[in-house]
RNA sequence: GCCCCUGUAGCUCAGAGGAUAGAGCACCAGCCUCCGGAGCUGGGGGCGAGGGUUCGACUCCCUCCAGGGGCGCCA
């Protein structure tokens, strides 16, 4: 990328300087390359003058001058600038950025792809919601969330695995199982009462007569089983429900087989080795206090059975010990907040770089019709159904509005305006650019236009140089999603790209009399296709050729 | 009481310690003999409050105010 190749200069004009005795010998700054506001202060600009200034003693403006006598121009770059107080601005050549149109048709979908993650193994935990109910759109959040960042990563280099977990053991299973079986007695007309901890949601009652339907009531007294094919059930809805918002997994991992494959044991025992485990009210302890926490967490309860927290802990010694992935990213909703830090706790009692495990908290999604605010909650069965949302708005519009707001924010998401604004919405905006260079592209076909050869080098007009520049932002944009796991970025710079396009659209006609530029204009437009499709492709939404 | 997240335009939200704080929607005014008007151009309006660090703070630190979430032998 151009941008390191910047850094590097300056990194060596700085050492040089040094040798020449024109800069002190103090420790070089982080050098951090920004994107200037304003186009005239250049593609490139860097504050390095300003950082040293201080630790220098000299003048911003001197060093920024001294800096820049001693950087050759490269060929990529037209010219570079100081500016005060102590800015060191580039500009790139022109015919450097034309000729990059080139290079994104040959690179093609894959354009954008950086290497940072160096073929690490990486896995990304999300959703893993226990099959007692269908998704609410909370879980839909994190579902969108998870697979972007999954595509982005797998897009700079690491080698990822997409992962739900399935809490198909301990309490809230069992709640489920009891609810299910009075459900099935009272669909069966036999009195039976729900308990009180119950799952009391409508679905539980279709489940019922489903399982009727299909195998009569000769389950009454084979709960076991009941339970087993209720569970199935649950986890088909679910997978579909993520099927329709374009979300899927590599490894589909069941709570249940870490006490079959013995992992439940093994980390026990360790722990129990490394003295993380104490005993008292009948209960086994985590000693999470020990290593900084506020309280101990109870492992085992009283009557034996091991909480949510131990099992999670065999799960992460399977992720990090026994399959060896270098990084672990599990996206959480709010509510398991409190859990983030007892969790990285065991992850360095297990003697692991607790930064090796990266959690993102979403923050809780409310819906709203209108002023009407409507409350999500499984066990009363007042929820608002992510297939509802999806059904209703579709999988794009669901996927660009979760995706255009950083994980960390509340969201508001009014279903009303959602639908009111279905044709006056970003979402369109940005895929109407891509069935625009596509209509384009098909006229060019049926002309039989052949625009192989042509010159990139005549798109010198503003709008065609700024749709460049901008195109040459993905392989930076990917970089920032990747390291910062924010991909709310995304659906930002989709919206760039279009307008950015748009822009180019109305000020330059592609298809006209003049050959030669006609077929570096299409070329233009070709790239512009391979960029947005690329960056709606990594949202998980379509690219349409028309709409 | 303690912990986490948030407070930016009328609304929904971006903003990587730097130069004149952005987008969409809404509102107002313009733009079609020609490749898709789901488009383009222009306009009005904003960093919760107060301190601090810094050459420079929406951004970092502290206090306060406001909203949401969490503090289980639930998950």
């Amino acid at each position: 990328m151009i941008k390191d190749e910047i850094t590097i200069l300056l990194k060596e004009a700085v050492l040089e300087a040094q040798r020449r005795d024109l800069l002190p010998p103090v420790t070089m700054p982080d050098i951090v390359l920004e994107r200037p506001q304003n186009p005239e202060h250049g593609d490139y600009a860097s504050t390095l003058p300003l950082k040293l200034a201080r630790s220098a003693r000299m003048n911003p403006l001197t060093i920024a001058q001294n800096l820049v006598s001693l950087i050759q121009l490269p060929d990529e770059i037209d010219s570079i600038a100081v500016a005060s107080p102590g800015f060191i601005n580039f500009s790139l050549k022109s015919e450097w950025l034309t000729k990059q149109v080139e290079g994104i048709i040959s690179s093609g979908e894959r354009y954008g792809d950086v290497d940072l993650g160096k073929g690490a193994k990486v896995q990304v935990e999300f959703v893993s919601v226990n099959p007692t109910g269908p998704l609410h759109v909370g879980h839909g959040r994190g579902a969108i969330l998870g697979s972007t960042l999954a595509s982005v990563l797998a897009s700079s280099g690491y080698d990822v695995v997409r992962e739900y977990y399935i809490n198909d053991a301990g309490g809230q299973m069992d709640a489920f199982y009891r609810s299910l079986y009075a459900r099935y007695q009272q669909a069966l007309g036999i009195d039976a009462q729900m308990p009180s901890e119950g799952y009391f949601g409508e679905y539980m009652m279709d489940i019922a007569r489903e399982i009727i339907a299909e195998e009569g009531g000769k389950l009454s007294d084979k709960p076991a089983e009941l339970g087993k094919i209720g569970v199935a059930k649950v986890m088909k809805t679910i997978k579909s429900d993520l099927e329709a918002l374009g979300v899927s997994f590599d490894v589909w991992f069941s709570e249940n087989s870490l006490f079959e494959q013995g992992q439940y044991d093994r980390v026990m025992a360790f722990l129990k080795e490394r003295g993380y485990i104490s005993e008292k009210e009948g209960a086994v302890w985590f000693t999470s206090t020990a290593l900084g926490e506020d309280k101990d967490n109870v492992l085992v309860r009283s009557d034996g059975a091991p909480t949510y927290f131990a099992t999670d802990i065999a799960y992460h010694y399977n992720k990090f010990i026994e399959r060896g992935f270098s990084k672990v990213i599990n996206i959480w909703g709010a509510d398991h907040q409190g859990h983030v830090s007892r969790m990285k706790a065991v992850v360095s009692a297990l003697g692991i770089d607790p930064g090796r495990l990266q959690i993102i908290i979403s923050q809780m999604v409310t819906l709203k019709r209108g002023e009407m605010a409507l409350r999500v909650s499984k066990r009363t069965g007042e929820i608002i159904i992510l297939r509802e949302l999806v059904d209703e708005v579709g999988p794009d519009v669901c996927r660009f509005f979760f995706l255009s707001h950083s994980a960390d924010s509340q969201m508001d998401f009014d279903l009303e305006l959602a639908k009111r604004h279905s044709s006056d919405n970003p979402v369109y905006y940005v895929q109407y650019g891509h069935a625009r260079i596509a209509s384009i592209l098909r006229l060019a076909q049926e002309r039989g236009i052949d625009y192989k050869e042509g010159n990139v080098s005549l798109l010198t007009g503003d709008s065609e140089l700024a749709l460049i520049r901008n195109m040459l932002q993905l392989p930076e944009v990917l970089e920032l999603v990747a390291s910062t796991l924010e991909p709310h970025h995304l659906p930002y710079y989709a919206l760039d790209v279009a307008t950015t396009f748009h822009n180019f659209y109305e000020k330059c006609r592609v298809i006209s009399s003049d050959n030669a530029l006609t077929s570096a204009r299409l070329k233009l437009v070709e790239a512009a296709q391979i960029v947005l499709a690329k960056t709606l492709h990594l949202m998980g939404m379509t690219a349409p050729e028309k709409m």
